[in-house]
DNA sequence: GTACCGTGTTTCACTATTTGGAAAAATTGT
DNA sequence: ACAATTTTTCCAAATAGTGAAACACGGTAC
């Protein structure tokens, strides 16, 4: 869900390429090939603008008219999306510090950037659970709750404190929504190192976080783990944020070294 | 606009998202920022329209502008383009090349993806022979022993082969518990594409499986054929083997079609 | 058979939208 | 301080995009 209450911005937006998008958007999130029609009516837009745009994207690329007259997405939005993550090569150079993490813990791991308010995972493993899509990766999560998150903000909080102080979406009742106790945990979060989720985000799953900076010193990524508060106890926990720490401080030491 | 001595037929194209589509596309494969001016010189626009068309961008969450007056893609198209993958249907457009598969040998055919050290199975067509193999749509099996597990390992296997390497558990006698063994399957697997199991995980049944990838490489599913080892000979495994090779690498490539 | 939906597609006159150029801010370099 | 960049704003001009209505086609009910 988008962050509702922007600004009062209002800039005037092209209508062409808003409409355009809109209609890429819901093309990529259907399953099923939509009709112009059906696509019309449900962005509110005309018929013959719908279908223009339609036949354009089409023209570009980003869309393909299946069996006859009905369209659908192509992959090419999902290719011009992966490089702006290859320009990041985080994954990468994360990917083995994260199979550590896998392995020692068995548990949930994410590599996550800041969006915003909210992290995006741009990449995870799995741990042992059902399978719900094929790409795990994408998700959101607020940042004042989660690991990852946390160890984001304190990295920089005081450029997003402002704008978080009335912002502290509640989400379970371990979650902090109270600004002098977020100044709070973002001092100890600093002075450990890592940051620590007692199921702030959703109830009894913890998470912890830790922070990968670029040579310059700016937090770029964390990396995390997310586990159910039941396979967890003081040692596993200390054991596990300790492996996290040492993953991103090893990735942040590999950026030290170009080439 | 003197440019553009645009190609073939064009259909009519509107301009302004085409332009902005490209200004995109630019900075997605751009790893620096980049300036108005500049993108206006590379996408031979003028300065003002490339500057609206870029806040249009803003507006609408693809783009941000950064620190100061310049730009760069938001992680908002990968997030769209990843729906497109998740709303591939994998399984309707794999699901020809498996009633080939089920026609030509009557076994059991199965739509696998990896999850974690197991594949889940997300389509199956069931054996049309009395003897039946017993996985339902929806099980899991270990990676390390069944034809679409070892598919999809073979493809990725410096990843996976440290976790794998202290659980390979043992179902059958047949199922492979050394770690150079398994290198030695996967080497095979790799040369001649598909991977084979001799009764690894259920006795006397075999499976065979290949792998299906994603335009970028990645691994994205298998497709196999199980079967119950008293049903086969030589001459049957090979043409069910390359039979499963065929049907992966035809889906595969109604994956590249885009780009 | 015909009359009536519902699709997708085409055409066309109109005007709202986008456009380029010029000029104002803002930033950077010397 | 000045010059040479940049980014951003403004506005008249017209083109590029628009909606409505019409067309072609395929079903379905009668």
């Amino acid at each position: 869900m988008p962050d509702s209450s922007n600004t009062n911005s209002a800039a005037r937006v092209d209508s062409t390429l808003s409409k355009g998008l809109r209609i890429l958007e819901v093309l990529a999130q259907s399953d099923r090939d939509r009709g112009v029609s059906e696509l019309a009516r449900e962005l509110d837009l005309t018929k013959s603008n719908t279908f223009r745009l339609l036949r354009s994207l089409c023209e570009l690329g980003y869309a393909e008219t299946t069996r006859d007259r009905t369209y659908k997405a192509t992959l090419k939005m999902w290719q011009v999306g992966l490089q702006t993550i290859d320009n990041l090569n985080l994954g990468e150079l994360a990917r083995p510090q994260m199979r550590m993490l896998s392995e020692i813990s068995g548990e949930a791991i994410y590599l996550a950037v800041q969006d915003g308010l909210n992290v995006t995972y741009i990449d995870k493993i799995e741990s042992t659970k059902p399978i719900r899509s094929f790409t795990p990766k994408g998700g959101n999560a607020p940042i004042h709750c989660v690991g990852t998150g946390k160890a984001l903000l304190a990295a920089n909080y005081s450029a997003y404190r402002e704008a978080l102080k009335d912002n502290l979406t509640r989400y379970t009742d371990k979650t902090i929504t109270s600004i002098r106790r977020l100044d709070q945990d973002m001092q100890d979060t600093i002075k450990r190192g890592f940051a620590i989720d007692h199921g702030e985000y959703r109830d009894q799953i913890l998470s912890f976080g830790a922070t990968i900076f670029l040579p310059n010193g700016e937090a770029i990524a964390a990396i995390g783990v997310s586990a159910p508060n039941i396979n967890l106890d003081q040692a596993r926990i200390k054991k596990i944020c300790s492996a996290v720490k040492v993953a991103a401080d090893s990735v942040t030491g590999q950026l030290q070294h170009p080439g």
